[in-house]
RNA sequence: GCCCCCGUAGCCAAAUGGUAAGGCAGCGGACUUUUAAUCCGAAGAUCGUGGGUUCGAUUCCCACCGGGGGCACCA
């Protein structure tokens, strides 16, 4: 575009109605609508194009030769392309087909598109394009616009639904000097000036909680957590967690709670209990079943974890078993079987696992998959989480749920500890196993075992992932297609990260 | 990190060991009630990048880059 022909946008345009209502209007009707020009079609002395607004909708405007005059009708109908905002005026009327149309009489042009529209049937179809130019896959595909919508009615609907049970919303560290509150790797990062290394939250878990032995009692953060792992459909490297603690409750509050948001949400956002995932109905009406730990564990897999205690136990019962090792003639149930010969990744990641990695390699293999309905998963082994409570009636276990479904942990839950003496020595085996190589220990954090020592009342707190709960709601492929903008790699020639201009 | 698949114009999308069909968008023209408007015309691609095999490769082989799916890690 040369200078001469350049496009100024004009500043604003002020706008009484929006497409989905203009359509509803009689003929006659005055409306002012602003919105991109979405399909274009000129035919001589008439021109329709259609209109798309933040409604959703499209709706039909038309220029008219003998309305608006050979040379006026000219200029106008010459100046639109796919692509342009425009900001219309005029009265409504209906065509011949029966279709509400916007007779422009005043047409604003507010500014230009430089490159063409995808496709006007097809869309944005490369699945890279729509993480990469999210922007045009909203525009041009419904579906997609419509999840980012529901996102985020779910996410409105979930901060009402707690603040009306007394729990305020507050907003805790993203950078930490040490990353805990959950198993993960973190990112690092640096601060210049005191020339240090940061973490990015794995967790907002023990500062939500250090908020409560202050007083607020309940608490709750909707945010983003970041972990250092690999990418796949269920899993995002920065992901929006909700998580809430409350004083006096214990994880049986929780489970009441948890599945009252849950249903409660799913029927605001979908209208109904039901909800098509894929192939799947998930049905998230009425009461939960309730699965022991140990016991879906001994009936997948034929070990009890109750009696086998000590990891050379656990992984003689395992080989005895042939039970995860790839390339077996009869893997685990619900273990899918390998066409690649067994790696050296497998044999040695198995030989390294601790006695809780490999309960939970045990249960993810072969009870994890077949857990596609909503339920309660209950009474974790005690050497799963140093957080958690163990239970008063069987110490080798913890008060601890988490929500399944579709094979998706969506919420984890339990009753907090708050025994500063057992909280410092179960970070202190933590802190061993990290000094022995273990990454995804967590981090010995004296300031919140302080905190403890100061007292802390006894509570449960509660982890829901957003964007797991939005796309089964949504039906949602892959947990890229319910973020906006999810993390890709550099495209060669267009990184952008590295030219920071001294700010 | 490993395995499989994919990468053709702004977008969608074919075919082929002899340098690439069509559609949409864009450009020029016709058309006063269209609905993915239609019709006519001209144009647009060093077939992801770099090597190799071959008389000749977009097509076959290798490496790399990017994406998707699966496995692993993990929530």
């Amino acid at each position: 575009m040369t200078d001469q022909d350049q496009f100024h946008p004009v500043d604003r345009f002020e706008v009484d109605m929006l497409a989905d209502e203009a359509k509803t209007k009689a003929d006659e009707t005055t409306v002012r609508l602003a919105g991109r020009v979405m399909l274009w079609r000129k035919m001589g002395g008439i021109a329709f194009g259609q209109l798309q607004d933040r409604s959703g909708e499209r709706v039909q405007f038309s220029l008219r030769k003998n309305d608006l005059g050979a040379p006026t009708f000219r200029e106008w109908a010459g100046s639109i392309a796919l692509g342009d905002f425009v900001g219309i005026h005029g009265k409504m009327w209906t065509t011949d087909k029966g279709e509400h149309t916007v007779g422009v009489d005043q047409l604003t042009l507010l500014n230009k598109a430089m490159r063409s529209m995808p496709d006007k049937h097809a869309g944005v179809a490369d699945p890279e394009l729509t993480y990469r130019k999210r922007y045009l896959d909203i525009l041009t595909n419904p579906d997609s616009r419509a999840r980012f919508i529901t996102r985020s009615r779910l996410i409105s609907f979930i901060r009402d639904f707690l603040d009306e049970r007394g729990f305020i919303e507050i907003e805790t560290p993203v950078l930490q000097a040490a990353a805990s509150g959950a198993a993960a790797r973190p990112f690092a990062t640096r601060h210049n000036a005191l020339d240090r290394d940061f973490y990015l939250r794995i967790s907002p878990e023990t500062y939500l909680k250090r908020v409560v032995a202050g007083g607020l009692e309940r608490v709750y953060e909707l945010g983003r957590n970041f972990r250092n792992e690999g990418i796949d459909s269920s899993h995002l490297q920065e992901f929006t967690m909700l998580e809430w603690y409350a004083a006096y409750w214990d994880y049986r509050d929780n489970m009441v709670l948890i599945r009252e948001l849950i249903q409660s949400a799913v029927e605001h956002v979908t209208g109904q209990a039901k909800v098509t995932f894929g192939s799947t109905e998930l049905d998230f009406g009425g009461e939960w079943p309730e699965i022991d730990y140990r016991a879906a564990v001994a009936q997948h897999t034929g070990i009890d974890i109750r009696s086998v205690r000590t990891v050379d136990q656990l992984k003689a019962e395992i080989r005895e078993r042939g039970l995860l090792l790839i390339g077996d003639s009869e893997p685990a149930p619900g273990v899918q079987p390998h066409d690649a010969p067994p790696s050296q990744g497998e044999a040695g990641m198995f030989d390294g696992l601790s006695y809780a990695g490999l309960v939970d390699m045990l249960y993810k293999r072969a009870v994890r998959p077949s857990l596609i309905q909503p339920c309660f998963l209950v009474h974790h082994p005690v050497e799963l989480v140093p957080l958690a409570r163990r239970s008063d009636d069987d110490p080798t276990r913890l008060d601890m749920f988490q929500v399944v479904v579709n094979g998706w942990e969506i919420v984890k839950a339990y009753s907090e500890l708050v025994d500063p003496i057992d909280q410092r020595a179960r970070l202190e085996e933590q802190a061993e196993l990290r000094a022995a190589g273990d990454d995804e220990t967590m981090m010995m954090e004296e300031d919140f075992l302080e905190c403890m020592e100061h007292g802390m009342p006894p509570m449960s707190g509660l982890g829901l992932g957003i964007d797991r709960l939005a796309a089964l709601l949504t039906d949602a492929p892959t947990l890229k297609d319910v973020v906006l903008f999810p993390l890709m790699r550099d495209v060669p020639g267009t990184a952008a990260g590295d030219e920071s201009s001294g700010d």
